[in-house]
DNA sequence: CTTAGGATCGCCT
DNA sequence: GGCGATCCTAAGC
């Protein structure tokens, strides 16, 4: 049977839809993507909005690689870049489901809860140990181990999370009834 | 459960 | 100089 495989050349809203449910590992360590936000160049809320700059510059290469990015001074977020190398679009992987490791995320967390230990960008981040030494490197390589839903998957939308542009864009997708999100989403149907 | 404030600093105007 | 693609804690209802 065919190995379900990403198409990281695809728009990010997509990418982000079929990012839901993968397996992602850092160095062994991780879990399955529950949420995640879609950003590219057309949107006002995304750091590629204003064009190339030295802090974005992994959203603008190749797709498939990791590009982190350091948030409010002391979080570090995770994104992956897709379409073609130009384009500055990525998708933010928000929160992730526990599964493996979970002794080494409560140590690097500093808690116990597994509700608490990835959900979040800032929180993920810290769990997996990702840093601004990831910034740049292909997501298909070690440390990095990513194996995309081998079924189907019911995904949720909503507007994302902690922008003050573009905010009634729907770019937010969740797997559907996880307990691992970051928020509760709003109302909304599933696909 | 909801809201408010502070921490903390790199990046861009 | 201002502002975040955040998180934590404490206090209010």
């Amino acid at each position: 049977m065919a190995l379900a495989l990403i198409d990281w050349a695809a728009p990010a809203d997509r990418v982000a839809r079929d990012l839901i449910g993968a397996l992602l590992l850092v160095d062994g360590v991780g879990g399955r993507i529950v949420e995640t936000e879609a950003y590219d160049m057309q949107d006002p809320a995304s750091h590629s909005f204003s064009g190339p700059t030295a802090r974005n510059a992994t959203m603008f290469g190749p797709p498939g690689r990791v590009y982190v990015y350091r948030s409010y001074g002391m979080h570090w977020c995770m994104n992956v870049a897709c379409r073609e190398a130009g384009h500055g679009a990525g998708v933010l992987i928000r929160a992730v489901e526990p599964t493996v490791g979970l002794d080494v995320m409560r140590a690097r967390r500093g808690v116990q809860a597994p509700r608490l230990l990835c959900a979040g960008p800032g929180r993920l981040c810290q769990a997996l140990a990702v840093t601004r030494e990831h910034d740049g490197l292909p997501v298909q390589a070690a440390p990095f181990s990513l194996q995309p839903a081998d079924g189907p998957v019911a995904v949720v939308t909503g507007p994302r999370i902690g922008i003050s542009k573009a905010t009634d864009v729907p770019w937010r997708f969740g797997l559907a009834g996880s307990g691992f999100v970051s928020r509760p989403f709003p109302a909304s149907r599933s696909t």
